[in-house]
DNA sequence: CGCATATGTTATCGTTGTATACATTAGTCT
DNA sequence: AGACTAATGTATACAACGATAACATATGCG
C-alpha cells in the first residue's frame, strides 16, 4: 500500500545500496550548485546512477524529492540553533540568518512556499521541531505570550533572512557594512514588549 | 482579427493589439489561479490568442515575463502602503501583511527569490520604490537609524507574511484567531529601540 | 510606392515529469 | 535448497515546456 521505507532493520539496501538516500544527496547537491530549478529528478537519478524512473519507487513525484531535502534542511537548521542557542538571542538570531545566507537555495526551499508543508508528514514533523526549539528560547517569557513572541521572533529573522537572500535591501541600506555586522544592526533595532502593549508597532 | 482594439497612443498596437500587456495580463491571472508553477509562456501566449513563440518579441525569456508581473506586484503593493500609512505603523503593517495573504503566489514571486532581482532593471525600480515608501513612514526616527529601523520593521512584516504564507505556525500558535488577530497581536510584540542599543534583541 | 523593421507563425530540438509494462533481485516460506 | 512474492530498477512512451531559427506579414516611414 504506502510505498515503503525500511521495512528491514535499517535502511535495508537492495540493487542500489540506498537509493532513497542517494537521491536526496544528489538532489542537495544539484539545489546548492545549480538553485532550485536545477533540480531535476532525471539529473539525481543520472547522478545516483540509476535510470530516470527509479526515483519513482522512492518518491511519489518531483515534490516529494524536494520534501525529503527540505526535512533533512530543518534538521540541520535545528541543529545550528541548538549550538547557539545557549549564547543568548541575538547569536541565536545570527546563526539563523547565517544558515539562510549559507545556504541559500535549501532556505529557500524550505521556507519559499514551493512545497505545499501541509502534504508532506515528515516535513511537517521536522518543520514542527524546529519551532519548538525556537519557543524553548523564549522560556523565560511567561507561557500565554511566549508562542507570539517565538512568533515575532521568527518572523523577525526570517524576514531578514528573506530579504537579505533575494537582494532586496538597496545598497545605501547597508552604509557599506558586511553582512554580519548589517544583520546585527538590524536585529539591535528590535526589543520585545514586555507589557500587554495593543499600541503601535513603531516609534 | 477577432479582437481589434485602440492603435494609435504611445505604445503603438501592431497585429495582436497590445501582445506585451495581454501577456502580463495572462500570466497575472495564471499566477493568481494556479501558482507559480501553472505559469508557462506558452499558456500564457494561449490565452492571449497568439503563437507559442510570439513571446519572445517582447520578453528574453519566461523569467523576464514574470520579472513584469513581479514589477507590477511591486506596484500594487506600493499602493497598498501608501493608502494604509497615514493610519499609523500597525495599520501600515496589517496592510502589508495583507497583500500578502491576499496574493499569495504573487507575493511569493515578488520576494521568493524565483527572480534574481538585480538581473530586471525595471523590477529593481518599482520595488526600490516601495522601499523608500516603507522608509518615509519612519520619517520620524533620527536620519541615521532611519534605514535600519525600516530594514527592521520590513523584516519583520516581510518574515510573518512568508510564514503565513507558507503555513508555517502550527496551529497552537494560532490559538483559534483568525488570521488578522493573530497578525496584530504578533506585531504588537514588538517595539523598537530608541536608544542606539547594540545589547541583545530579546527579553 | 517601396522597403526596413517590428511583430507573429511554423517547425523543430532537447529536457523534463510522469505512466505503464517489463525484468531482476532480495527476503521469506516450506 | 528451491520456489514464490514483493521490492526494486529498466525500457519505452507521451505530452508539456522553454528555447531557437527560418519564414511570413503588417506597419509606418522615406
Amino acid at each position: 500500500m504506502s510505498t515503503s521505507t525500511a521495512r528491514k532493520p535499517r535502511k535495508a539496501a537492495y540493487h542500489h545500496g540506498d537509493l532513497r538516500a542517494g537521491l536526496i544527496r544528489a538532489a542537495t547537491q544539484l539545489l546548492d550548485r545549480k538553485g532550485m530549478a536545477g533540480v531535476s529528478l532525471r539529473e539525481a537519478a543520472r547522478r545516483a546512477g540509476v535510470s530516470h524512473a527509479a526515483p519513482y519507487r522512492h518518491f511519489a513525484d518531483r515534490e516529494a524529492l524536494l520534501a525529503a531535502v527540505a526535512a533533512e534542511g530543518f534538521a540541520r537548521l535545528g541543529e545550528a540553533m541548538r549550538e547557539a542557542a545557549p549564547r543568548g538571542s541575538l547569536a541565536l538570531g545570527e546563526a539563523y540568518v547565517r544558515f539562510a545566507i549559507e545556504r541559500p537555495s535549501l532556505y529557500q526551499l524550505m521556507f519559499g512556499g514551493v512545497l505545499r508543508i501541509g502534504e508532506h508528514a515528515e516535513l511537517r514533523a521536522h518543520a514542527l521541531r524546529t519551532y519548538e526549539g525556537l519557543v524553548r528560547a523564549f522560556s523565560s517569557v511567561a507561557a500565554e505570550r511566549r508562542g507570539e513572541m517565538a512568533a515575532a521572533a521568527w518572523s523577525l529573522v526570517h524576514g531578514l533572512a528573506g530579504l537579505l537572500l533575494a537582494d532586496h535591501f538597496p545598497r545605501a541600506a547597508r552604509e557599506g557594512r558586511d553582512t554580519e555586522a548589517f544583520v546585527r544592526a538590524v536585529l539591535s533595532q528590535i526589543r520585545f514588549a514586555v507589557r500587554p502593549a495593543q499600541g503601535a508597532a513603531a516609534a
